[in-house]
DNA sequence: TACGTTGATGTTTGCGCAAACATTCAACGT
DNA sequence: ACGTTGAATGTTTGCGCAAACATCAACGTA
C-alpha cells in the first residue's frame, strides 16, 4: 500500500507536505497542492489510521456495547439504533464498534476496549442500574454515554425518552377509556428503565384513587415470551383486569397472541398497550396502540453526545426526548359495570 | 496508559522480555515472566492495537457492511447475523465492525476500508448481483466472504442456504395440500437470493406441469409494506390464487395484515407461506408455517470462512446450509374445485 | 583449558504519521 | 546593497510494538 512517502516521491516533494495537504493545513501553495493531490489519486493512497491513531490522534471508532446475543435479539430497537448511529456517525468520519462484554468473563471491565485503542468512545445501551462496568468508566474519566439509563450514583451524559410522560399518557388515555382494572407486565427490572415506567404505573393508579394490586402485576424480561406468560397470568386472575399496559411492544405481541390462544378477545375483551412503535407494531392484528420512542432522534442525539464528550469541552448533559402516542386498534372502552375500584 | 516500556522498567527487564510474555512466546524464564504478569497486572497494561496493526498484524477487525439504513431495517435476518457473528469472532480475539457503504457516494470502494488500516476482512451480505465493490474486492485479492450472494463471474467464499431445496420443499408440500394455482411475492430481484428463490418457484410449477402465471407473481422488496401489497394485488386478481409463497417472512406477514384488512381468511381463503423463521413467524395469528434459515450455523460458518481468508492458506469455499421446513398454521388444503389449471 | 552450544535476555530498527523545529528563498523597505 | 520578514517547504523525533539480530552466562566436551 502507498504511503505519504510514495505519494511525495512522485509529487517531488517533501512527505510533510503531503502530511500537511492531507490534513487540509494552510500554508502549501496551490500548485503544490495540486501535484500532491494528484499523487494521491494516481497511487490510491489512503492514509493509515493505525499511524495516526499510534500518533495520538484517536481511533475514530466508537463502540456499542452490548451484554450478550439474547440481549440484542430481544429488543429490535437496539439495532435500529445502531444503524441510525453509524449513519450519523459516518458523517464526521467516525465508525461503528460492535462488541460485546460477556458476564461469564467475570471482567466486565470496558476500559480494555479504551486501554487497546480499540475505540475513542463508547455507548451504553440500557446498563442494569449501578452496572459496575458503567461505575469504573466514570472513574477513570473515559469518554462514554448511555442511552436509556440513569444514575443517581455516578455522572455521565444519557439520552433518555420521558418515560414519566409516556406512561402516564397511556394510562390516562386509559382511564379514559373507563378502565380501573389495570394490569402491568414490565421490563427486566434490572434495567432502570423498566423499574422508571413500573413506579410510574403505580404512581398514577393512586393518582386516581386506584390500588396498587400487585396480583395484576407481572415482571417480564421484554421478550415474546414473557409477554405472552404475561398475559395468560393477569387474565387468570380474579378479578382480571379489563387492560394490561406492556412495558414494550414486543411482549404485547406475545400478548396478542396469547389472547388468540385463550380464546380471548382484544380489545373487546381486554384492552392492550405496548411501548416503542416498532415496525411490527402497526401490522399486528389489531395494531398496537402504542408509545413512540423517536428513533431517529436518539440516534442524533447519541451521536452529538458522544461526539461531545470526546474532544471532552462540555459538561456532562442529558437529553430527555419525548414519545409520541399512537392510539391504533388494540384499546377499547371498559365493559359496562366492569370490576368494582 | 502504561506502554511495554513502563511494565519492563517495573519487571526490570528489557522491554523485549515483555513483548515475549504478552505474546506467549517460549523462553523466558518461569521466574521472569512471573515477574512481569504481576508487573502487567499492577499497571493494568494492555497492548496497544494500533502500534500492533502499525507493525503488520492486522487490525483484528472484521467489517460488515451494508448498503444502507433502510436495507437493514427490513432484513432481521441481517441483525441477528452480526450479533451471532460477534459472539464467534470475539472467541479469537476479532471485533465486529459495522460500516455503511452508501450508493450517494457514488464510489462504493469497501477496499478503502482495508487501506486506512481499518478491517482485515469484510462480510458482504446480500450484494446485488455483480456488484461492483465486490468485483473491485476480488480483483485486489482482499479477504471477505458474502453471505446470501453467489456469482459466475467473481470468484469468492460464500455462505448460502440452500434455497433451491428450501422453495421446492415448500412448493410440494402445497401441491401436496391440493394447490395448483400458487402465487408468487419475490424480495428485491436485483438480489441473487430472491432471483433464485424465483426461479425455483418457477421451475416447481413447471415441474407438475402448471404453468407459471405472471399474473399472480408480484415484485416485492422484502419489506412489510411490499407484503401487504403483493398480498392485495394477487388476491386481486381473476382466478385468484389459492396459496401464495413470501420469499420472507416479513413480507408474509403483511399479508396477513392484508388479509384481515381485506376480510380474507388465512388459511382459510388463502394459504400463505413465509421464509427464514423469524421470532415473531411463530407469534403472529396465524402462525407462519415458513422456513427456517440456521442463523446459528450461518453465523459459525460465516465466522470460519472469514477467518480462513485472513491467513491466507485455503482456497475460496463455499458453504451452502439446508433449511429446515417449519409447519405452523397459515396453510390448509385447498378448496374442493380449486381453480382448474 | 579452550571452545562450541544452548537458553535467556538485550539492542537496533522500522512500520506511517504529524508536531515541533529548522531551513530556504523571494519580496520588501531603507 | 543588505538585512528583515514571512511564506513555503524540509528534517528530526517519537508514538508502541516485535522481527531480526546481538550479547552473555552457564555448561559440557575434547
Amino acid at each position: 500500500m502507498a504511503s505519504q512517502q510514495d505519494v511525495a516521491k512522485r509529487a517531488r516533494v517533501s512527505f510533510m507536505t503531503v502530511s500537511r495537504v492531507v490534513n487540509n493545513h494552510p500554508g502549501v501553495k496551490s500548485e503544490t497542492r495540486e501535484r500532491v493531490l494528484s499523487a494521491i489519486r494516481e497511487l490510491a493512497y489512503y492514509p493509515n489510521a493505525a499511524a495516526r491513531t499510534l500518533n495520538g490522534r484517536g481511533t475514530r471508532n466508537i463502540g456499542m456495547i452490548f451484554p450478550h446475543k439474547e440481549f440484542v435479539l430481544s429488543r429490535p430497537f437496539f439495532i435500529e439504533l445502531c444503524v441510525e448511529l453509524e449513519s450519523h456517525l459516518s458523517d464526521t468520519g467516525y465508525h461503528l464498534f460492535l462488541g460485546s462484554v460477556r458476564k461469564e468473563t467475570g471482567s466486565l471491565d470496558l476500559t480494555v476496549l479504551f486501554k487497546e485503542r480499540k475505540v475513542d468512545g463508547l455507548v451504553i445501551f440500557a446498563p442494569e442500574r449501578d452496572d459496575e462496568s458503567v461505575k469504573r468508566l466514570a472513574a477513570e474519566g473515559l469518554p462514554f454515554i448511555v442511552v436509556h439509563g440513569r444514575s443517581d450514583a455516578v455522572e455521565y451524559s444519557y439520552v433518555d425518552i420521558d418515560n414519566e410522560r409516556g406512561v402516564s399518557r397511556i394510562m390516562r388515555y386509559l382511564f379514559d377509556l373507563g378502565h380501573r382494572r389495570i394490569g402491568f407486565v414490565s421490563g427486566n427490572m434490572e434495567e432502570v428503565n423498566a423499574q422508571d415506567r413500573s413506579a410510574c404505573y403505580r404512581r398514577e393508579l393512586e393518582a386516581v384513587g386506584v390500588g396498587f394490586d400487585e396480583r395484576i402485576v407481572h415482571t417480564g424480561d421484554w421478550s415474546l415470551e414473557s409477554g405472552y406468560e404475561g398475559f395468560r397470568a393477569l387474565v387468570g386472575r380474579a378479578p382480571a383486569p379489563s387492560a394490561i399496559v406492556f412495558s414494550n411492544d414486543q411482549m404485547a405481541l406475545g400478548a396478542i397472541k396469547a389472547a388468540h390462544d385463550l380464546g380471548v378477545s382484544i380489545p373487546g375483551d381486554v384492552s392492550i398497550t405496548g411501548y416503542d412503535d416498532i415496525k411490527y407494531a402497526s401490522f399486528v392484528v389489531p395494531a398496537l396502540t402504542t408509545m413512540r420512542q423517536p428513533l431517529d432522534r436518539v440516534g442524533e442525539a447519541v451521536a452529538t453526545l458522544i461526539l461531545e464528550r470526546l474532544d471532552g469541552r462540555s459538561e456532562c448533559r442529558r437529553v430527555i426526548l419525548e414519545p409520541e402516542f399512537k392510539i391504533r386498534d388494540s384499546c377499547g372502552p371498559a365493559r359496562a359495570g366492569g370490576s368494582p375500584p
